[in-house]
DNA sequence: GATAATCCTTCCAGTTGCTGGAAGGTCAAC
DNA sequence: GTTGACCTTCCAGCAACTGGAAGGATTATC
């Protein structure tokens, strides 16, 4: 299919998909008349990747968890190692969307028209965990 | 406190709270010295932009969650609307992050070793909920 | 109290990750 | 066969930092 095709499907631009092809993350194969040509596993790794991107994966970690399941050369133990480092950190940043939901909640339910100056919801809104 | 702390408490570093002033995000109380001068509820601030920065959230968004306990004279009816949209798509991004967390899990348990070329988990992570 | 190290300041330039627009080739419909 | 919607490359600009220089302030050491 044409980029524009693989553009619906996967919810990225077709902007950045030349943008991706050309740092590397996703090549696509080329038709005769030059067209960038997408199967449905190539769409299947674009939305992966806007995914990835919008919960705030650099590209760099992207291309790595892409990797994950792309390169098949790669010892088991290598995949398992990479893909509990980034399990952990989706762990963490869903505790923390989490806190910032509840957050939000509270404000909306128990401080509207209130005006204190210093509101005790800031602390849940900017969170008690420890810096990483 | 000077900025080196706030940035410790924090957790985002010097330049970022810098810009964040020149952007408008945050402005902070100015010493004697001309140092700049930050209060714990200033680092509450940093902090849950640091937080909502690292999980996807544009400047501008963060800009907005910042205005729903910062802006005292918004009214209550406004602040409803812009958090119960901002509620959605936390709610949206947990839901992802957990259908990402959960084919990583599959991925490391099942597929370690098998060279199947079309792997089926890819459908796992790249989701199939629709694109919004 | 001089000196060195460590902070802080501003300013300017570079990087990442796109994004818009120009100039031109391809294709499907009328 | 020409219009319009696609596609191509290339180049420029924007968002959100990030690094480094040049210089002033504060703190620690001799």
């Amino acid at each position: 299919m044409n980029i524009g095709t693989a553009s619906e499907k996967s919810g990225l631009p077709p902007k950045t998909i030349r943008y991706y092809e050309e740092i590397g993350l996703l090549k696509a194969d080329r038709a005769g008349n030059g067209y960038r040509d997408y199967s449905m596993s190539d769409v299947h790794r674009l939305r992966f990747l806007q995914r990835s991107r919008s919960l705030g994966f650099s590209v760099e970690e992207c291309r790595q968890l892409l990797s994950l399941y792309g390169d098949k050369e790669r010892e088991s133990a290598d995949v398992k190692a990479i893909a509990e480092v980034k399990l952990a950190e989706i762990d963490r940043k869903i505790a923390e969307l989490a806190s910032l939901r509840d957050a939000l909640r509270h404000l909306v339910h128990n401080c509207h028209g209130d005006e204190r100056p210093d509101c005790p919801i800031i602390d849940g809104l900017a969170g008690n965990g420890t810096v990483q």
